[in-house]
DNA sequence: CTGACGAACTTTTTT
DNA sequence: AGTTCGTCAG
């Protein structure tokens, strides 16, 4: 193969980085400084040139998405397989190497992955069992912080039993929710970084033949990376800092999940040979855009520092639009996307950008107003819909009939007469012989204590299973889905539920059968050869909920949030909602960091945007139900003037009926002479009250006000104000 | 076990 | 406002 097929397209830093010899080296690449082709190439060159076999690369991502198409992009580039490579997800690789080494990591072989649903159901009974009011100590709380006890390598058994109640009940929680999960054979998605941070550390032999293994390890966002997965990094690579990592500090908006941007810097401690590179041309965005982020960004502290730029020009610049309310901002948005449609713009390049999900429902109303096809990110995927999930559930009782979490969401699913009260004399009695729910189930049976009609019902389901279990062992994977599906009763069940959701409920379970023939054909077992195909295809479903499948190719025009805009570009880009309190967010406007965080999250929104990017803000907006005249969001001041222009447009909507017979003019007049601080004022809405500060002007001018139900910002041009 | 009513919420999401 | 979640009666 050519050498200059990897090295010509690039330019010089992404060429210096691809090219570097072997050592710590740390990426910091711009958005749209081309980060996956650098990793992609830097693996290319260490194949083709440094000669390293495919068998000692190894490749972390975040997101399978993010894996699947580093490893594509790699294919094509050498035009051969990239099978034997390590490319992965954090937790894909960490449960490949759990499969392999699960005796030494203190798992059953057979252990099973749950997701987030399933780890709420487990602490929801743990505090049952435990006697906890669950209004009191709610189940996400405790679920919360078990996760980021795991995410800082903290066992229950590190913690001493002191502090305050609340430190020392949690902690009561941790360790019974550990030997729930013990007992059941369950992995949640943190434990499985945890485990495998403690096999390496704890048995020297395996750690020193992953790291005589894997001679160069990458990873990609590392900016995303939590305290966990770094430690994890470190003990593979601190001998041989053979660690190549790519990320933007500008572009860490995972914090609040426990991401730390501190790895970056721990890096260049860790590793003090290291070599930082930056990758700062962008060749997506036109100069305008670019530097409206660059300025932006420039106002968060203790940045590595980078600015971006471009050859492509100036470009267009950035539209402001100021909207009366929600649907004039939705109305200006829709006849944009019109315009650029009729044109000949294509749809999917056109993204509508949010802060939070709730405001996607007045563009998705004025899309289908307008007839133009649209897809809203984020919805439920597939493996996560509770038909799907309550099939897989059948199917993991059937592989392990000590799986609880399955056990408790399929017992009575479809209805078939057992009760909260059997099922809370199972519970009991489960936790007073220390066993499963299956096992507890058979006992209670046994006991004789049920009432007739509880004990028929239950006997009905453990047989129900036992039959399910010898009738489908000998078949093949789809073929025990397709059993599973019809002999429960779920199907039936969902034919005849006919609110309009039942028929596309059971497409979906037909749909999960295919899947699982598809999965049988297409997966190779590797690190997983003593498991059962079934067991493999669970595994496959709680580590890749799938994508949602279809419409993907469709010509739509993209809404989501601005986290999920992450990664993506679009040639016309919609960031919409910027006011203080939504976009930052309320929660963080009296934290620093936190908004800190906000404000590279509009950097990401910017940054999306290739040719067009239109902001927009309203001056009033519906907000949990109350009306609210939100100040524009502060990150609009931080773009220099003169690479924006407002566009006025002549009012197509019908303004607020409060407002509609005040002419804008005499409100102006009115604003600079009429109301002072302190003065008393009446709204016909909320009484009398005093003003306690102005600010702006003309039409933008806003008071606040101190009214009997609270405080309040009014927009003078439209609340109709009297002077007392 | 279903349905209805009322209370309590309400940033962001991947594995 | 709109949704979700839990409790209560039937």
């Amino acid at each position: 193969m050519d050498v200059t097929t990897i090295i010509e397209p690039l330019n010089d830093a992404q060429r210096q980085a691809v090219t570097a010899p072997s050592g710590a080296l740390l990426i910091l690449a711009g958005a749209g400084s081309g980060k996956t082709r650098v990793l992609v190439h830097r693996i290319a060159w260490q194949i083709e040139v440094e000669g390293l076999s495919p068998q000692s690369i190894l490749a972390v991502t975040f997101t399978n998405k993010a894996a699947r198409e580093m490893r594509s992009r790699i294919e094509t580039l050498l035009n051969v397989s990239a099978h034997s490579m390590w490319i992965g997800t954090f937790h894909g690789l960490a449960h490949r190497l759990l499969r392999r080494h699960a005796t030494e990591a203190g798992l059953p072989d057979t252990f099973q992955i749950m997701d987030t649903a399933d780890q709420l159901r487990l602490i929801k009974r743990v505090l049952s069992a435990l006697n906890y009011d669950e209004a009191k100590w709610p189940a996400k709380q405790v679920l919360w912080h078990i996760n980021a006890q795991k995410d800082e390598g903290i066992r229950a058994r590190h913690t001493a039993e002191t502090g305050d109640i609340y430190q020392r009940t949690m902690l009561k929680f941790y360790r019974a929710y550990e030997d729930l999960c013990e007992r059941s054979g369950l992995v949640d998605f943190a434990e499985l970084l945890l485990r495998v941070h403690e096999l390496w550390r704890d048995n020297p032999a395996i750690l020193a033949h992953y790291q005589q293994r894997f001679q160069q390890v990458h990873v990609d966002e590392f900016q995303d990376t939590n305290t966990i997965q770094y430690a994890w990094l470190r003990l593979l690579t601190q001998d041989a800092n053979n660690l190549f990592v790519v990320g933007d500090d500008d572009q860490s908006i995972y914090g609040w999940r426990g991401a730390k941007i501190e790895n970056i810097y721990a890096f260049q401690r860790h590793y003090p040979d290291h070599q930082v590179i930056k990758l700062e041309q962008n060749y997506r965005s036109s100069g305008n855009i670019l530097t409206a982020a660059n300025k932006i960004i420039a106002h968060n502290s203790g940045r590595m520092g980078k600015e971006l730029w471009t050859q492509s020009g100036i470009g267009e610049p950035i539209l402001l639009y100021v909207a009366f309310n929600e649907q004039d901002e939705a109305h200006f948005v829709i006849e944009r996307i019109r315009a650029w449609a009729d044109k000949g713009g294509a749809r999917n390049s056109i993204a509508i950008l949010y802060r939070s999900n709730a405001q996607s429902r007045q563009f998705e109303e004025r899309l289908m107003q307008a007839a133009i096809p649209y897809r809203v990110y984020g919805g439920l995927r597939f493996f996560d819909r509770a038909e799907i999930k309550t099939t897989l559930a059948y199917l993991r009782l059937l592989a392990n009939r000590h799986d609880d979490a399955s056990f408790e969401r399929i017992i009575n699913t479809p209805t078939r007469g057992i009760g909260a009260k059997a099922l809370d004399d199972i519970r009991t009695l489960a936790r007073e012989q220390n066993s499963s729910l299956w096992s507890a189930a058979i006992a209670l049976l046994q006991s004789g204590q049920q009432a007739a009609r509880a004990a028929n019902a239950l006997n009905g389901f453990l047989l129900l299973i036992k039959q399910l279990g010898d009738q489908t062992a000998p078949l093949a994977l789809c073929e025990k889905v397709k059993i599973v599906i019809e002999k429960t009763g779920l199907i039936a069940f969902y034919e005849k539920d006919k609110d309009n959701k039942g028929e596309e409920k059971v497409e979906n379970l037909e749909e999960l059968v295919n899947a699982a023939k598809h999965f049988e054909t297409a997966s190779l077992p590797d690190g997983e050869e003593n498991l059962t195909e079934l067991d493999r295809f669970l595994s496959h479903a709680a580590l890749e909920s799938g994508d949602m499948q279809a419409d993907a190719f469709e010509d739509c025009v993209q809404l989501m949030t601005l986290h999920s805009a992450k990664g993506l570009e679009f040639k016309l880009v919609f960031l919409v909602g910027l006011e203080e309190g939504l976009f930052p967010s309320q929660q963080s406007v009296d934290d620093i960091a936190r908004l800190e965080e906000e404000r590279r999250l509009c950097y990401v929104g910017i940054t999306r945007a290739m040719e067009q990017l239109y902001l927009t803000y309203s001056e009033s907006r519906q907000l949990y139900g109350r009306e609210s005249y939100p100040r524009p969001s502060r990150f609009l001041r931080e773009i220099p003037a003169d690479t924006i222009q407002e566009v006025r447009m002549r009012a197509q909507v019908q303004r607020p009926v409060a407002s509609v017979n005040i002419p804008a003019k005499p409100a102006l007049l009115a604003s600079i002479n009429q109301f002072k601080t302190g003065q008393k004022v009446r709204h016909e809405k909320f009484g009398v009250g005093v003003i306690l500060q102005t600010e702006g002007e003309g039409k933008h001018e806003r008071v606040q006000v101190k009214f009997p139900e609270g405080i309040k910002w009014l927009m003078l041009s439209y609340a109709k104000l009297e002077a007392v």
